[in-house]
RNA sequence: GGUUCCUUAGCUCAGUUGGUUAGAGCAGCUGACUCUUAAUCAGCGGGUCCAGGGUUCGAGUCCCUGAGGAACCA
């Protein structure tokens, strides 16, 4: 059997049903439940109770099982991963619906009008009085037991993932409602949603390498962005008191387990406020949504981690100390530091200052060490163009990183606020770009006039939104929490579209 | 970027040391069955073994190249 046998039969059926006299794709499905409706509002009533006050239903779904046996049928429905059972008794229906119901496929959808009962196994079950035949699946689903495994098939075609695999759509919903959850807790710190460009003339905001466009009718070049700082910092010269925004940013680097070239991040910024105030809003929001899911402790991988409050605060070089068995005392020294980056194999280490060394220690010896919530403070300037130094060192930088699972999570700082400094480490930056490292930030003269307008003192914050997800759902890569993650393209089209291109 | 692994029917998977015409379950088709639930029973059909090249009397199996995917490392 190929898909186009599959297709020829079920085609065939699909004729017959027309014969019969039906709308075979008809507009509108009689509905009064869905089927977690029904589970809800019937699940507690057992058989005598539904028989002796009879419920009539209409419900929709798409049929995920079929078991018939001559005179009767039994069918399940699926409606958004939520099952339930259809008794189908041919004297109970007029001899067209007995048809249709002969005529029906796995994965047609079809609406069952009837009255609740529980089958002599207790099964909440529909009777059918009528039954409304809504859509023909031409192509069979996955294997209805062992669903669809094949990880590169589930990417592609989600939609069939979400069919044959009802945990997924659980991850979907779960997701969503901690994207709810977020605009709930970010309102209830009056902060205000905003939305800025994703289409920016100079991406800025993150060391990152950004992914081109252009621009037909002003015949420019566009990019898109790779965070939206500079627009939400603009927002608070412009006197916003707090602003949020969650939305997708882009980078044009490889792709992992943690890496998804578009990801959703949520950044807020707080006139007025600090780091200090930042790390309660963060391991506050962590908390929040970790018991949205179910409690403070949740399960990853084979650990289980603990989002009670507070979280671990350790600096960069104390945790380079700790993590990597290194005398606290070396990370002082430059020529230490050199000397660890030789033992570490780093390249290019004559050409990097000590603070990027540093950056490149704590992401080689502690990064994925880091399982329980952290807080890393005290980062170099090197690494942080846009933060404020700590005061009386103007070599490290009022920031944190927060690390789960061994991932970063968050990213925040004490927002640099003075334009003459501002300028200065955008300079730097250009240095950098003009040595080769095409990370490195653009010169965005217009923010730096925004901040010469007057920028008070302000706390930002950046959480991965996808990385969050993925802890709150126990997943071990971030293409199980994007619907639609990034895949090469197949050279070979699937289905109707290769046969409507041959049939041409 | 490097290493390892995977790719066999629409789906889930077997396939021995390289040896007959590549198998099973689900799905599909035909028939039986008025409370089944991975329904059951009888029968039938279904293959670009990822692609290309090579070794061999003989390749799904061994070798090389490529494609796509997965994992680990940097």
């Amino acid at each position: 059997m190929n898909p186009n046998q599959y297709r020829e039969v079920r085609l065939e059926k699909l004729g017959k049903l027309k014969a019969l006299g039906l709308d075979v794709w008809p507009r509108k499905a009689e509905r009064t439940h869905g089927i977690s409706d029904i589970i809800e509002v019937y699940g507690g009533y057992d058989g005598p109770a539904l028989e002796e006050h009879p419920h009539t239903v209409s419900v929709m779904g798409r049929i995920v099982a079929y078991r018939d046996s001559g005179k009767t049928a039994f069918l399940n429905i699926s409606e958004a991963g939520q099952k339930l059972q259809i008794y189908m008794r041919k004297d109970a229906l007029n001899e067209t619906e007995w048809e249709v119901v002969r005529l029906l496929d796995m994965g047609d959808f079809i609406s069952v009008t009837g009255t609740l009962m529980r089958t002599k196994t207790g099964e909440l079950t529909v009777r059918a009085a009528r039954v409304q035949f809504l859509s023909k699946a031409l192509l069979p689903l996955p294997e209805k037991w062992h669903g669809l495994q094949d990880k590169e098939l589930r990417y592609r075609q989600r939609y069939l993932d979400l069919v044959s695999n009802p945990e997924v759509i659980q991850t979907f919903v779960l997701r969503s409602k901690i994207l709810a959850g977020i605009r709930h807790y970010m309102e209830q710190q009056s902060y205000l949603e905003v939305e800025t460009p994703m289409m920016q003339p100079i991406p800025g905001g993150a060391t990152a390498r950004p992914f081109t466009t252009h621009h037909n009718a002003l015949d420019m070049p566009l990019y898109l962005r790779i965070a939206p700082e500079l627009y939400l910092k603009r927002l608070i010269v412009g006197g916003f008191h707090k602003v949020y925004e969650i939305n997708r940013n882009f980078r044009n680097e490889g792709l992992s387990v943690r890496h998804n070239p578009e990801f959703t991040m949520m950044e807020s910024y707080a006139a007025g406020e600090d780091l200090r105030d930042v790390m309660v809003l963060t391991e506050n929001l962590f908390a929040e949504m970790a018991a949205l899911c179910g409690g403070l402790d949740r399960p990853f991988g084979d650990t289980t981690i603990s989002y009670a409050t507070p979280f671990r605060r350790l600096s960069l070089k104390d945790a380079i100390a700790e993590y990597g068995q290194i005398d606290r005392e070396r990370l002082e020294r430059t020529d230490d530091i050199v000397h660890l980056a030789r033992e570490a194999h780093f390249e290019d280490i004559e050409k990097k200052s000590p603070g990027v060394l540093l950056g490149e220690l704590f992401e080689h010896h502690v990064e994925k060490q880091l399982i329980q919530p952290t807080f890393i403070i005290d980062y170099p300037i090197e690494l942080s163009p846009l933060t404020k130094t700590l005061p009386g060192n103007d070599m490290f930088v009022d920031r944190f990183e927060l690390f789960i699972g061994g991932m970063e999570l968050a990213n925040a700082y004490s927002e640099l606020n003075d334009p003459v400094d501002q300028l200065g480490r955008f300079m730097s930056q250009m240095g950098e770009r003009e040595s080769g490292n095409d990370e490195a930030m653009m010169l965005d003269l217009d923010f730096v006039n925004a901040l010469e307008h007057g920028f008070p003192p302000t706390g930002g914050l950046g959480v991965g939104i996808d990385r969050m997800v993925m802890l709150m759902t126990n997943a071990a890569s971030i293409r199980d929490v994007i619907l639609f993650p990034l895949m090469r393209p197949q050279t070979e089209q699937l289905g109707t579209a290769n046969d409507a291109n041959e049939h041409e």
